[in-house]
RNA sequence: GGGUAGGUAGCGAAGCGGUCAAACGCAGCAGACUGUAAAUCUGUCGACAAUUGUCUUCGGAGGUUCGAAUCCCCCCCUACCCA
């Protein structure tokens, strides 16, 4: 294996990153790789609960495929075990404790849109109960022995909770300690995670120097903050752009996010050619509607393709600035000839309770054509040419009767 | 084991016998505005029926009352303090 040389390794590693743990031992063992031709193994947790990863996961994903571009070789963990017991990472209380099936089913499902960032022929996945899964109680008691209550309560979040009363279950100190018990079970070299990770991955460092092995160097890489500024993104928080979000919700998203991100959006999820200096912040200060276009259509190209991010532009354009109906939209046919407004609303999926549908026409959000309804009992009769009804600002369906046949 | 404070709509949080489908904030939805699906402002925000009516909600099960989220009893859950 032919690696590129330890300095220029070094300067793309630590792009972007926060903090590395510690900087001379990822060095160590980069020139010792460089010299023996053997990749160092790189490990990143997945959890398999909530498959749904957004730009906010890409941004460790990223770094994933960095090392992998330079030659090393990524491990995928996929907690399914961890995932089991019921992740309790969060104030809410009932976590959904997944079954095994789910577990594997959304490991793979999570794999098929990490593969969007990573070069999946280079992945290996594993799934933690393979080992986890074999441990014995008293194994978890020993491995428990090397921790100590205070040292769990230095974590940060922890320790929130514990001051402001929230509850902490027993076994969610034993989450860092099974998050651990993969490194050493790996013998990775280096571990991945968000800054929020830190204290796993150090945990994870612990526990190989105890059990003899070489400890991983630590890389934390920035949350990213959420569309609306402020928060980092999550998906429960609303403020996150999903992997599978269509494109069209991709490209709008990302246009609404904060004039004051778009620097930090560009250099965390916009590949860079490397050697090649990004005028961002001047674009940014120069016009930054055009700057904001232009990162949001590079960000839904990297998840499609530059033709639907063209597309995407394209469809907000016209829908949200000129508000005009999209292009295309399918034909949905009714046999009957006529039925009340608020009912097809309901039928139509356009609003989830007829009582919510009535309040649309109410409110004005209602248009049949080019004309606005507001009578809550209106009854709509179907054309036989196909007519648009947009209800809110972006829901637009195209419907038709059709004859019956007998 | 003992004590104290709690469990209210998606979340946070008022209410503490009728005027409570339940203040307020956030999220959501809608309208206006905008380069924007952001920000801001306005409205709305259980369901069904329609014009002010019905039904289901305030941890769970009973009870007291003409009437309870509000009072009583039992149970479950959470936090904290003492052991």
């Amino acid at each position: 294996m032919n690696f590129p040389s330890v300095k220029e390794q070094l300067d793309i590693i630590v792009n972007n990153t926060v903090e590395v743990l510690s900087a001379d031992e990822l060095e160590k063992k980069l020139q010792k790789s460089f010299k023996t031709g053997k990749p160092l193994r790189i490990k990143l947790g997945a959890d398999p609960s909530r498959p749904d990863l957004h730009l906010g996961h890409s941004v460790v994903l990223r770094k994933l495929r960095d090392f992998q571009d330079l030659g090393h070789e990524a491990v995928l963990i996929i907690g399914d075990f961890t995932a089991m017991i019921g992740d309790p990472s969060g104030k809410s209380k009932t976590r959904p404790q997944l079954s095994a099936e789910e577990a594997r089913e959304n490991g793979k499902s999570y794999f098929e849109q990490a593969s969007k960032i990573l070069d999946p022929e280079k992945t290996t996945i594993c799934y933690n109960s393979d080992w986890l899964g074999a441990m014995q109680f008293a194994d978890v008691i020993k491995l428990a022995g090397h921790y100590t209550v205070a040292r769990m309560l230095e974590r940060d979040d922890f320790e929130k909770r514990y001051r402001s009363g929230e509850p902490i279950s027993i076994h969610e100190f034993l989450y860092p300690l099974a998050q651990g018990m993969d490194s050493v079970h790996l013998k990775n070299d280096v571990e991945l995670g968000g800054t929020d990770q830190k204290f796993n991955l150090l945990v994870g460092r612990d526990l190989q120097r105890e059990y003899g092995i070489e400890p991983q160097v630590c890389i934390t890489m920035p949350l990213l903050v959420g569309t609306t500024g402020g928060d980092k993104m999550s998906k429960s928080l609303g403020n996150a752009i999903c992997f599978n979000d269509p494109p069209e919700d991709m490209y709008g998203r990302t246009l609404s996010i904060p004039d004051t991100l778009i620097e930090t959006y560009w250099n965390l999820l916009v590949p860079h050619h490397a050697g090649v200096a990004d005028p961002i912040a001047e674009r940014v200060a120069a016009d930054p509607r055009e700057a904001k276009r232009l990162l949001a259509r590079e960000v839904v190209a990297q998840y499609y393709s530059p033709e639907e991010a063209a597309r995407a532009q394209e469809h907000f354009d016209r829908v949200i600035v000129q508000k005009q109906a999209p292009a295309d939209i399918p034909t949905i046919e009714f046999e009957v000839s006529a039925m009340p407004l608020a009912d097809l609303l309901l039928e139509l999926g356009a609003a989830p309770s007829k009582t919510e549908a009535r309040r649309m026409i109410q409110q004005g959000a209602v248009q049949v054509g080019e004309v606005k309804i507001t009578d809550i009992a209106a009854v709509f009769e179907f054309p036989e040419t196909p007519v648009v009804i947009k209800a809110g600002k972006r829901k637009f369906f195209k419907v038709a009767g059709v004859k019956k046949h007998f």
